[in-house]
RNA sequence: GCCAAUGUAGCUCAGCCUGGCUAGAGCAUCCGCCUUGUAAGCGGAAGGUCAUGGGUUCAGAUCCCAUCAUUGGCUCCA
């Protein structure tokens, strides 16, 4: 038996004539419309018997209950086999079939007829599948899905959490009661559960900021940023490159777009859902990186290693890396289709060097969130690896897990799938329960071999480096992101939200009460820019509640207005956005006080005009 | 990608159910007045292809269909 089977949103077939003597008898042949249904075109061949029949509604049964449809329309097909059984046969089984299907709401169109009809068939990657389906053999079923989803579904793995001192416990029995957002985790994770209903605070924050905006004349998903936001991502971004830099990264530079049909990539393209952009241009089949994997390997795979050059790191912030996601998976600053990702491989000679260079990096990447103003309490940690890789690395697994000093979730794969035998990644667990990853690092077993990157060991061989796919960050976007989430929860929470004072695009407003009092703002202005803080000047001509307000709702830290009693003073009269009450400060302890906070990290100069009143609104 | 909700001025929203005067408000913008002491000073003007495209109707922001976008849920997130 041969068995087309669709998920459609309609059907609509009409019996023209009698094909063959023996059709079906119908009363009145009529047009017959059924919508939200699969259809499933039956062929149904020499030897099939009730067996077959019953094997074939069971596995019909199955796919149903996955994409969760009750209605079934088995259509009588003869095309699909050149081996038909005869039609009385044929007739009897699919009776018996439609019999069989009694939880489903099944019916059948007329046999032996000739019919036309008009399809809709959903466009979800369950939408078509083909089952071929004999009386010996075990039932053959070929799903029309590509290679790599269709392994994704069949991978099995097992759920744990891991506490620091390595015991694991199965989620069922774990008590989550002091660790409510690994409780999240565990469940987004392993249960696909969710809970909220409303829109994520960073989307209207974003705006409001003036950092980000979504650019309709893109795809979706493809950000505006203004200068605001221009300037935080730069901030960033710097601090991160800076930071693997001294980590040990070479930092380079590759291609955003690839040959699809280049022999490295038609293997690596195996490993992965066709969710990248293509570019058609001049017979090539270009697609756009979703990592930076490819150029780096690519690149790598020039270089003449040795065993003394390893373990050896290449970088790459890219800007961007696209991924094609699913429409409806975009959301505000937290998943895109054109994001800012650090990338860092590291070739290491073997295993136990692999496992080494993941512990720096683990403590690299924690510091960095840390210095982002990420802290540890804000993530949940997550660890996955292949059971062999378990058994054999025990306790650097363990060590790891320690160094979060939290239980973390562990997802256990029975075999391999991926191209890594482990991976961990920080997940950032927002105010409404969403989760989504930050730092991540992966030990690559595959990938040196399938761009023939080698490296001479001790004994003169050539040898294929494992490699380490490390975002110390994840997507410099998803970091704004999660600073905003976690300003907006200080913000329900009653405290005042408000920015790292290294990433806040303006870091002091002055405020004279009177046009009169203009250039002793700017002289003043002038001095404090000199020692590298981002100074502005709010000359318009609004009083000074408002302009107060405008202060308050950039987030400003520092406002200092200035009268008669401030131009005869030597000590400065600072309004501090956290208390909302006034200080007294000397220049220099003013100064202090802002590069106390700002140490270490990098600085830029203001991004928009000095003095407000030369600023467009841009508050979207 | 699927299901649902939403889409009206630069922004936030009212009007839509029950079709019918010139589509309203606040904020922002512009002009004028005020010359300011720590979260919104006063007055006036200008500003709209009611997401886009079709349809029904004497008449569509309003009812119907399609498309696009945003948000939520599902799926996905190597």
């Amino acid at each position: 038996m041969r068995i087309l089977q669709l998920h459609c949103d309609s059907i609509e077939y009409t019996p023209t004539k009698k094909e063959i003597q023996s059709a079906e008898n119908i009363e009145n042949p009529s047009t017959v419309k059924l919508e939200e249904l699969v259809v499933a075109f039956i062929a149904i061949e020499e030897g099939d018997d009730s067996s077959v029949a019953k094997n074939a509604i069971s596995q019909i049964q199955n796919s149903m209950e996955k994409i969760g449809c009750k209605k079934l329309l088995l259509y009588p097909y003869a095309h699909l086999s050149a081996n038909l059984a005869r039609p009385t046969t044929a007739m009897s089984i699919l009776k018996e079939m439609e019999s069989l299907a009694t939880n489903l709401d099944v019916s059948h169109s007329p046999f032996g007829w000739t019919k036309s009809y008009n399809v809709k068939v959903k466009g979800h990657p369950l939408a078509e599948s083909s089952k071929v389906i004999t009386k010996d053999s075990e039932s053959k079923t070929n799903e029309i899905t590509s290679e790599a989803l269709k392994g994704e579904s069949t991978i099995r793995s097992y759920w744990k959490i891991m506490s620091p001192d390595g015991t694991m416990t199965n989620i069922g029995d774990f008590d989550f009661k002091n660790y409510k957002k690994l409780e999240i985790l565990a469940k987004y994770e392993s249960a696909k559960q969710r809970q909220v209903d409303e829109p994520p605070p960073h989307v209207a924050l974003m705006k409001k900021l003036g950092i980000a905006d979504y650019e309709p004349a893109s795809d979706s998903g493809n950000m505006r940023f203004f200068p605001n936001g221009r300037l935080i991502k730069s901030l960033i971004e710097r601090y991160v490159t800076e930071r693997v830099k001294e980590y040990g990264g070479n930092e380079v530079e590759t291609p955003i777009m690839y040959d699809s049909e280049h022999p490295s990539m038609v293997s690596y393209f195996n490993r992965f859902p066709a969710r990248q952009y293509n570019i058609d241009s001049e017979g090539k089949k270009l697609f756009l990186r979703f990592a930076a994997c490819f150029g780096q390997f690519l690149m790598a795979n020039h270089f003449q290693l040795s065993h003394k050059n390893l373990p050896y790191r290449l970088y790459e912030l890219t800007r961007y890396s696209f991924r094609r996601e699913q429409s409806g998976e975009l959301v505000g600053l937290r998943r895109l289709r054109a994001f800012t990702m650090p990338d860092c491989h590291a070739f290491c000679k073997d295993i136990p060097q692999a496992v080494d260079e993941i512990k720096v990096r683990f403590d690299l990447s924690q510091s960095v969130l840390q210095e982002l103003g990420i802290e540890t309490s804000d993530y949940e940690m997550a660890i996955r690896f292949t059971e062999d890789f378990y058994n054999e690395n025990k306790n650097s697994i363990e060590d790891i897990v320690r160094k979060h000093g939290r239980p973390v979730l562990v997802e256990m794969w029975k075999e391999k799938f991926f191209y890594f035998v482990l991976k961990w990644e920080f997940n950032f667990v927002d105010n409404l329960g969403k989760a989504s990853a930050l730092s991540t690092d992966q030990i690559d077993v595959e990938n040196g071999k399938r761009y023939d990157i080698s490296y001479i060991d001790e004994n003169n061989s050539e040898k294929n480096p494992i490699i380490l796919h490390n975002s110390p960050s994840g997507a410099i976007e998803r970091i704004i992101y999660a600073l905003l989430e976690k300003a907006a929860k200080d913000s329900q929470e009653g405290k005042k939200p408000q920015l790292p004072l290294w990433l806040a695009p303006t870091q002091v407003r002055i405020i004279p009460i009177k046009e009169n009092f203009n250039e002793h703002c700017i002289s003043l202005q002038k001095k404090i820019s000199l020692e590298n803080v981002r100074v502005d000047v709010d000359d318009r001509n609004e009083s000074i509640g408002k302009r107060i307000r405008d202060a308050e709702k950039e987030w400003i830290q520092y406002i200092l207005v200035i009268g008669d009693k401030e131009v005869n003073s030597t000590n400065l009269s600072i309004r501090d956005r956290q208390t909302g009450s006034m200080r007294e400060l000397s220049f220099d302890d003013f100064i202090q006080e802002i590069q106390t906070q700002t140490q270490n990290k990098p600085f830029t100069s203001l991004n928009q005009s000095t003095f407000l009143s030369k600023r467009p609104n841009l508050m979207v």
